[in-house]
DNA sequence: TAATATTTGTACGTATGTATT
DNA sequence: AAATACATACGTACAAATATT
């Protein structure tokens, strides 16, 4: 470590882990650095601009200065919590002529509410609608929107319809409905019909 | 990204994206890096030594040269869970103008190729940005098509979007880019830039 | 083996631009 | 308006590691 600037940098570092700068806080300006250390700027800008801005240990703010950075949410990086409440709108084709108007009427209540939409389409096949309804019972979803792939015949993924109820995951259906099935089961497709089921979501989702 | 390091840097980065430079392949010298941008050494230094070294695009060896990283061994450390791929639509407003032609266009070709799209809505505000920036990051996702939220100013959220390039998550912003990122980013906002996007986004997403 | 050339690393100087205070 | 602070970019020189002759 006989390069000058990397004393520099180990300085910086060290005071930052002992605390002696703690985040938010402007340290020394270059010129301040400069004389600092007796180097030149450029050896300066060598320590401040390299890992430690880009480990995230400072940030630099034209104008204003150098800022020691608040690692405290950066060391979480492997900790990124799930959203807080999320909707998931299951179609067939999300180009199809449903689409517009259920994504409409959902989406206006639910930004009320803060919550958000997340939309698959299955591509109307099961195997598809299986790895959709499997992601959503791991339970990244507090409520499902669905039209159920090939409304008319029994779906082999009942099973996971049924899970879903286990798990207390409200759910509504569009366009379609199963004998199989207790619940909330409607058959609508315009604005309104989009806003009135998830405004029932949203209440059922409540206990 | 007038800046002419910025330009070397991206540059080089495309290059590599698009496999004209492949792992442990030896880049340009500085000197013909020089002489190709008709800049100073400072300028190629500048553009070398940043992100490109530090978030593993680049090794540089002192007397050998500069060469391609292999980030293969680093990508799979951040292991993707997903047994299918998806990809997140970011927009400010769920019913606003640029949203159905969007999807459309997207959904039209990552049906094609078996995708899942999935949507998001930050009305326009940075807290809900956050909270669905840090979920993408989380490992579900394997592009972002994203309307930044407030556009026009500067984004307290571009350190989320930096963690999007740390983690190669490839990302297309619609309506926005912002000088501090340096990826792939366009400004459209009609069906074949939907269309267009989407397919960018998936050939990056194949390295 | 030895000398030379190439390539990156460190460090200095200077100037101007841009953003903030 | 002026001072401060970081950003970009030109230049020079020499050191250190590697590659080539």
């Amino acid at each position: 470590m006989e390069a000058k600037y990397k004393k520099i940098k180990q300085s910086i570092k060290s005071k930052i882990l002992e605390g002696l700068i703690v985040p938010y806080q402007k340290i020394s300006s270059e010129t301040e650095l400069m004389e600092q250390f007796s180097v030149s700027r450029h050896t300066v800008r060598l320590a401040l601009g390299g890992e430690l801005v880009n480990e995230g240990w400072l940030y630099r703010e034209q104008g204003a200065g150098t800022f020691c950075s608040d690692r405290s949410s950066l060391e979480q990086n492997q900790q990124y919590e799930l959203p807080t409440k999320s909707i998931a709108i299951v179609t067939t084709y999300i180009s199809e002529y449903i689409f517009p108007s259920i994504i409409r009427g959902a989406e206006s209540y639910l930004s009320e509410q803060g919550y958000h939409v997340s939309i698959f389409n299955t591509n109307n096949k099961y195997k598809q609608e299986k790895r959709i309804l499997t992601n959503i019972i791991a339970g990244k979803y507090d409520g499902v929107i669905i039209e159920p792939t090939n409304s008319a015949s029994s779906n082999p993924n009942l099973i996971y319809y049924l899970d879903l109820e286990k798990k207390h995951i409200p759910y509504v259906m569009i366009n379609a409905s199963y004998e199989e099935l207790e619940p909330v089961s409607f058959m609508m497709d315009d604005v309104k019909g989009g806003y009135l089921q998830t405004k029932y979501l949203l209440e059922r989702g409540s206990y």
